[in-house]
DNA sequence: CAGTGAGCGAGCTTCCGCTTGACTT
């Protein structure tokens, strides 16, 4: 009996399906060994040697795994193709040849888990690649060092019970400075100008709602373009003119346009997919899409690769081809490359395990709506591209005077759906930008006269950049290559967990902690905090992983300005004061003080300002408005979870017991 | 269903990435 050892008990389960009788297969549940969690595990003075022990919660892991190995002749170590994956391979074998030598351990890798992709592998194994599990190294021991050299110079200085690190620090940089943006944005005016024309065809004296639904109407709608409009004065003046121009047909531009699939989904793909479609946060969308995995309905989850195996292209086609015909099948199989730089591919694109299987009867709802968006994901990414046709209309406005303006009205009509066969609430409607409805446009020729029905002047402003909500945030972050498939989610709870931001309505909101963690990280480690940190970083670790480099060569390079800093701030860096909110009324206790808002360990509470000479404490109600849905007596306040997360409650609590996740509507508005 | 903050200085907090499961508001 061969012993063959992976991360995940599913993907166990697979691969003794494939291999039969003869092997046993075993799962590590990810780590086995780590840093110390209470101290910093790393020998600084002497090469930085890391410390790595058992995980204690992985001992009953460990024993098992000592346990079968004796019992077996060869032990392949089969975890995923990447860094991590080959730092688990090595401390398996680690754990293995403590007691003893074994005769044989294989290192084996496949991209896909197919019975084929594990013979193939099994029959060609290879030795630990050193510098790959060297390059894991260096990762390890750069994130202990930021987060356990930073995380207490937190607590000096700021607050007890911070902390900062590569990832979750440069996280809370965005939104600080997403949030510095919008305070800084100052809206404009502008106006935007449209003209409502009909062709001499027609006769139209009045914009009857007959006349606007009517197709066939010769009526649309027209946008002043060349022409800034910055104020009421300047739109008063254009309209004036556009009164007393005649109008006629400029020119006109027809095309195709086609519109080609969206790739198959990956882990941040995925979860922006979740939040902008059900409304789920990541942490629902991975939890829902953890149970089809388990099922077997889907391949593996946390993933940044857009890689389909062969074999799952070759069905899809095929059902493609049976279910929606011929035209909606390209001539070849579509491939998609990620165009993030530090893609580690170890597993394949979200995608259903049989494309066939419709979904139908998975257990809960949240997972039966998931598959089926993963497998119209899937199978729309092998599908034809949608067909557009494109119309650009523009306009001429003239009079005697020198003065022209070009209106311009356009439009695109779906002609072939190819793959929108399955998003078809995505459809693009055709549409002439207007105020006054939707209109087709008709098939008007050059130099054909108009007639102009009404100009409409509509006065708008320039908004600032939106803030981040879970998905606009994992996008940004993957985008910027920092963190992984398996950690997109906890960091976003993480940032909430310490009190440096707040969701609001999904929408991200930095609190006075994170504005002043954020300014005292970024100020006195400008390099470290910089977006690009992680990028160069992963650019060191792949030298490493080629054997180029030395890992503490690299960590040597990297620690000695950190820890001179650190040093510094140490010794001279001031205290930071975290901001207060005011609430405007005085404290009820000392009559001297006012109230304020502070955030502690259990979230936001009210003192007074003068503290620690007055000691009057109150708790923060939140109202949001709305009257108890149950004993329609007490308000509706907002209250916290242990895990810091929003939820709603009743003010009468314990007496009324009413709690919701979701944010009740007001009376007023139903 | 009470606690939080500062500073005192007993002993403690903290990172990222791999994995699953046990609880719930």
């Amino acid at each position: 009996m061969d012993l063959v050892v992976v991360e995940s008990p599913t993907k166990a389960k697979t691969l003794s399906r494939f291999l039969g009788k003869d092997f046993e297969v075993m799962a590590t549940m990810g780590h086995i060994k780590d840093l110390p969690k209470s101290k910093l595990g790393v020998d600084i003075k002497n090469n930085f040697k890391p410390d790595y022990v058992p995980v204690a919660k992985r001992e009953d892991v460990i024993e098992n795994l000592k346990l079968k190995s004796k019992k077996s002749k060869v032990v392949y170590l089969a975890s995923d193709p990447d860094r991590e994956g080959e730092a688990i391979a090595q401390h398996v074998k680690e754990i293995l040849t403590v007691d003893r030598s074994l005769s044989t351990v294989h290192r084996i890798t496949f991209h896909e888990i197919t019975k084929e992709a594990v013979e193939e592998a099994i029959t060609n194994p290879r030795d630990i690649d050193k510098n790959l599990v060297d390059a894991q190294t260096g990762r390890r021991v750069l994130d202990r060092l930021v987060g356990y050299e930073l995380s207490p110079l937190l607590w000096k200085k700021v607050r007890r019970g911070l902390s900062a690190g590569r990832v979750q620090s440069v996280t809370l940089r965005l939104i600080v400075e997403k949030e510095r943006e919008i305070e800084a944005f100052k809206t404009e005016e502008f106006w935007e100008v449209f003209a409502t024309v009909h062709r001499l065809l027609f006769t139209v004296k009045q914009l009857t709602p007959e006349v606007k639904s009517a197709n066939t109407s010769g009526v649309f709608v027209v946008e002043l373009i060349k022409q800034e409009v910055k104020n009421k004065k300047q739109a008063d003046e254009i309209v004036a003119e556009l009164k007393k121009s005649n109008y006629k047909v400029s020119d006109v531009k027809k095309r195709e346009v086609t519109k080609s699939s969206y790739p198959p989904f990956t882990t941040s793909t995925m979860s922006q997919a979740g939040a902008r479609i059900f409304g789920w946060s990541a942490k629902r969308t991975m939890r829902a899409a953890q149970e089809l995995y388990e099922e077997g309905l889907i391949t593996y989850h946390r993933t940044d690769s857009f890689n389909i195996s062969q074999a799952a292209i070759v069905k899809a086609r095929e059902f493609i081809k049976k279910t929606y015909g011929e035209r909606y099948l390209p001539e070849s199989p579509k491939y998609y490359k990620t165009t993030s730089k530090v893609v580690q591919e170890a597993h394949e694109a979200v995608r259903p395990v049989d494309a066939g299987n419709s979904g139908q009867g998975i257990g809960n709802s949240d997972g039966q709506k998931l598959y089926d968006l993963i497998r119209r994901r899937f199978l729309a990414c092998q599908m034809s591209s949608a067909i557009y046709s494109e119309i650009v209309i523009d306009v001429d406005a003239y009079t005697l005077l020198p003065t022209r303006y070009t209106l311009r009205a356009s439009g695109q009509t779906l002609v072939f759906d190819g793959w929108r066969k399955l998003f078809p609430g995505f459809t693009r409607e055709v549409k002439s930008a207007n105020t006054s409805g939707v209109f087709l446009l008709p098939e008007v020729k050059v130099n054909e006269p108009l007639q102009l029905i009404e100009v409409n002047p509509v006065q708008k402003f320039t908004e600032p950049p939106p803030r981040f909500n879970e998905a606009s945030l994992i996008k940004m972050l993957e985008k910027l290559g920092i963190g992984r498939p398996s950690t997109y989610a906890p960091i976003i709870s993480t940032i909430q967990i310490r009190n440096y931001v707040e969701q609001d309505e999904g929408i991200f909101k930095p609190t006075p902690i994170g504005f002043a963690v954020n300014d005292f990280l970024v100020k006195n480690f400008p390099e470290e905090l910089e977006y690009q940190f992680t990028a160069q970083m992963e650019g060191d670790l792949d030298n490493i992983a080629t054997g180029e480099k030395k890992w503490v060569e690299t960590i040597k390079k990297f620690w000695g300005p950190f820890s001179k800093k650190v040093k510094i701030v140490t010794k001279e860096g001031k205290r930071v004061k975290i901001e207060t909110e005011k609430l405007g009324r005085k404290c009820p206790e000392c009559k001297g003080g006012e109230l304020v808002i502070r955030i502690g360990r259990f979230g936001k509470f009210i003192s007074c300002s003068i503290f620690p000479d007055c000691k009057h404490t109150e708790k923060y109600l939140e109202k949001t408005g709305a009257k108890c849905p149950e004993c329609k007596d007490g308000d509706v306040i907002v209250k916290r979870s242990g895990r810091n997360r929003k939820f709603f409650g009743c003010s009468r609590y314990p007496d009324c017991k009413w709690a919701s996740w979701r944010k009740p509507l007001t009376d007023n508005k139903i």
